[in-house]
DNA sequence: TATGAATGAGGCTTCATTCAT
DNA sequence: GATGAATGAAGCCTCATTCAT
C-alpha cells in the first residue's frame, strides 16, 4: 500500500533493478517531502537531498520537476482506493457508503502524506490531479449506478451521479483540511461530521431503509 | 460589487483620493492577475505593470506581497455575500438555499477572477483564505439554524451544521471548478448539477415539502 | 552639550525660527539612531520618523542624506572637547593627561551616542570623520607642545607629536569599543585600563614624575 | 601568503580542483573589491563579475554574502601573522616589537588590499572582526608575557597586557590609516611614526635598555 | 547512469531622491 | 517651507535545468 519505502538495502542488483531502486528513492522522498511541506518546498534539490541522490540523477528518471510532482497524487491515488475497497464490506449500498466515507479518513491516518499530496495538487500538479480525478470518479460512479441497478437508489441520472460524486469528493477535501489537520499530526475526524455525513447521505441520496442507526 | 474597476479617469483629485486611487489600482490589477494566471504567476513586477505603477509604489500601499494576496478573497467573498443575499429570495427554507447555489455560480460568472481567487487561496493566501472561511461558514450556520427554528431542517445538530456548511462550501468548489471552467472561459454550471443538488439538500437536509420540482 | 534635544514646545516662533527648531529636529533624530542603530540603519525614512516630519522635508534642510551625517561627529566632537576642557584640571602634564584619557570616556557615558557616531564615522561619514579628526588634532598637538615648552616632555619633534596623537586617539576607540560596550549599555571602562594607559603614559611620553600615583 | 592569487590557467583540473579553484577565484574578487572599494561597495554581482563567474555560483560556494565577507580578514589576518613573524628576528624584546611595528606596515604595502579590509571589518564583517581580534590579541598577549618572563618588561600585570594590546592594535590602526593612504596607493609610513612608535615604547613599556637608537 | 558545479533568469524588497500639491 | 506618494535602480537570494566528467 505504501509505495515501497522499502529498507531493502541495495546488495546485488543488477543494472534494471539498481535503475528502478533509485528511481523510487526519489519518489519516495517526493512523497515525504511534499507531504510534510508540501508542493512549494519540494525543490529538486530538497527531493535529491533526501532521497541521497545528486540533483543531476533526478534527470536521468524524470523529465523535469513537475513531471514527478503529476505522478504523486495518481499513484497514491490507487493505493487509496485498494485501501477504500478492501473495507467496504458487503452491507447494503447507504452503509457500504458510510464506510467508505470513514476509510478516507481512515486511509489519511494511515499514509498522512496523502492529505497534502491531495488537496494540494489541484493547484501544483493539475495533471496528475485531473488522472487522480478521472480514476477515482469513474470507479465511483460504477458503484452508484450498480447501488441504482439493485434498487438502493433512485431518481439520479447519470449525469447527476456524476455532480453528486464530485460532490462527495468536494466534501471530503474539505472536511479532511478542516478537520484532519491538527498542529502538524493527523487526527481523526470527529463523530458528528461522520453522522452528518450519514444523514445526508441516507435521506437524500440513497431511497430505501429509513435512517440506519451505526455503521 | 465589483472592487471599483473604476472607468473614471483621474481627472483632478486631492491627495487622499489619488492616495486611494493608485491603491484601488494596485488591487485591481492583481484581481486580474490572480484571476487569469492564479497566485503563483501574480508577482509584484507583473501586477505593478499591470496597475501602471513602478514596482517602488507597490510597498508604499502594501506591507508586502502576500498582504495583498490576503486580502484579494476577503474583499471579493463579501461581494460575493452581497450578490447571493440580494438573489436569495423569501420562499422556503429549501428553495432559498438552491437559490443560494445558483447565485454563487451566477456570481462566478460575473465575476469570473473569483474561481481562481477563491480556489487557490488555501494554499497562497491561507490567512485571506480562513477570513473568508469564517466570514461564510458563520453566516450558513446561522442560516441553517434559523431554518431549523423554522421547523425546516430537523434533526442536525449545530456541530453537525458546522460539518454540513464545509460540506456544501466543499461540494460547490468541487463543481465549479469541475463546470465553470470551459476552454478559458467561464460558463454557467449545467441543470443537472443544479438538480442533483436539489434533491440531495431537499431530501437530505430540509425536512419538509416532498420534492421541490424547480426554484 | 547635548545638541538642544530641547523640551520646549513650538509655542510662537517667526520663520526664521521655526525653520531652525525642524532642522534640529532632524539632527536629533539622527543623533538618535546612529547612536543607537549605526549609520547603516539610519535611513532619511526613519530618521524623518523620529523627527516626526515629513520625508520630503528633509531635503529643505540638508542637500542629501550624507551631508547630515557628515554633520554629526564634528558637531558632537566639539561638545566632547569642551567637556574634557572643562575636566582637566591644573595639575602637571601628565596628570592631565590621564585625565583628558578619563575624561574622554566620562563623555561616552554621558553622551552614550557619541561612540557609535564616533567609531562608525570613518567608513559611513568620512568628511566628518575627517573634520573631527582636524579639529581635535590640532588642539592635541597644540597641547603636546605647550608641554614641551613647559619642560614636561622632551626629546619628540612636532612631527612626531603627529603621530602620537593618533597613537592616542586610536589607543581611546579601539579601548572604547572593547571595554565600553556592554549589552546594549555603556559602562565605565575598568580601572587596569586606564592604569596601564598611565603606566605607557608617564613613562613613555612624559619626562618627570617617577610614577604618578593616582591622578 | 598572499591568498593564491593564481596565475596559473585552469587547464586539466579534476572535479575537486576545479571546484576549489572557482572558490577561490571568487575569494580573490573579493579581497580585490574590498581591497579597492570597501565592503559597502562589495555586491555579489560586482564580486561575481570580477571572478567571471555567474551569481548563482556564489552560492554554491558560500551560504550568503556576509559568510564570505567575515571570512576575509581572518584568512588575510594569518597571511600577516606568519609574514610579521618571519621578519621579528632575534633581538631583545623591546627591538622585536619595534620590527613588528615595522613589519605591520610592510605587510600593508605588500598586501594593500589588507589595510580596507582590517579598518572596515569591525562594522561590515563583526564575526570575521572577532575572530580576526582573537588570533592577534592572544598571540599578542603572549608575546609580551614571555617578554616579561625574560624581565624585559616589568610592573605590568596581565589584564594591563590586554589593554596594552588594544592601544598597539588601536594606534596601528589609526596610523595606517593616517599614514598609508596616499592618493589611492599605499605608502611607506613616514620615518619620524616610526621613531615615535619606538621612544613610547621603549620608554613606557619595556623596562630596559636607555633608548636604542636604530631597529 | 551518477555526479554536482555552473548557470542566469527572475523574485522580493529597500531606499535615496524627486516633485506636484 | 512642508508634505508624502511615486520612482526605479540596485541588492540579495532561489532554483530548475544543463553538461562535462
Amino acid at each position: 500500500m505504501t509505495q515501497g519505502r522499502s529498507i531493502v538495502k541495495m546488495t546485488k542488483l543488477n543494472r534494471v533493478e539498481r535503475n528502478a531502486w533509485t528511481k523510487q528513492k526519489i519518489f519516495d522522498a517526493a512523497t515525504k517531502i511534499v507531504g510534510q511541506f508540501g508542493y512549494a518546498e519540494a525543490s529538486v534539490a530538497r527531493i535529491t537531498e533526501e532521497a541521497g541522490v545528486a540533483q543531476g540523477t533526478f534527470y536521468n528518471h524524470f523529465e523535469n520537476r513537475q513531471e514527478l510532482l503529476d505522478q504523486l497524487l495518481p499513484k497514491i491515488g490507487l493505493d487509496m482506493v485498494e485501501f477504500i475497497r478492501a473495507r467496504t464490506g458487503t452491507a447494503d449500498a447507504a452503509r457500504q457508503e458510510i464506510a467508505r466515507f470513514s476509510a478516507f479518513f481512515d486511509f489519511i491516518r494511515e499514509v498522512p502524506e496523502f492529505l497534502r499530496i491531495l488537496n494540494e495538487a489541484e493547484f501544483f500538479a493539475p495533471i496528475g490531479y485531473q488522472k487522480h480525478l478521472d480514476n477515482i470518479s469513474v470507479a465511483y460512479v460504477r458503484i452508484l449506478r450498480r447501488a441504482r441497478g439493485a434498487g438502493a437508489i433512485q431518481d439520479y441520472s447519470d449525469e447527476e451521479f456524476e455532480a453528486i460524486v464530485h460532490m462527495l469528493m468536494g466534501s471530503r477535501g474539505y472536511l479532511s483540511r478542516r478537520y484532519s489537520y491538527s498542529e502538524g499530526s493527523v487526527t481523526a475526524v470527529p463523530d458528528h461530521v461522520i453522522s452528518a455525513y450519514r444523514k445526508l447521505m441516507t435521506r437524500g441520496l440513497f431511497s430505501s431503509s429509513g435512517d440506519l442507526k451505526n455503521p
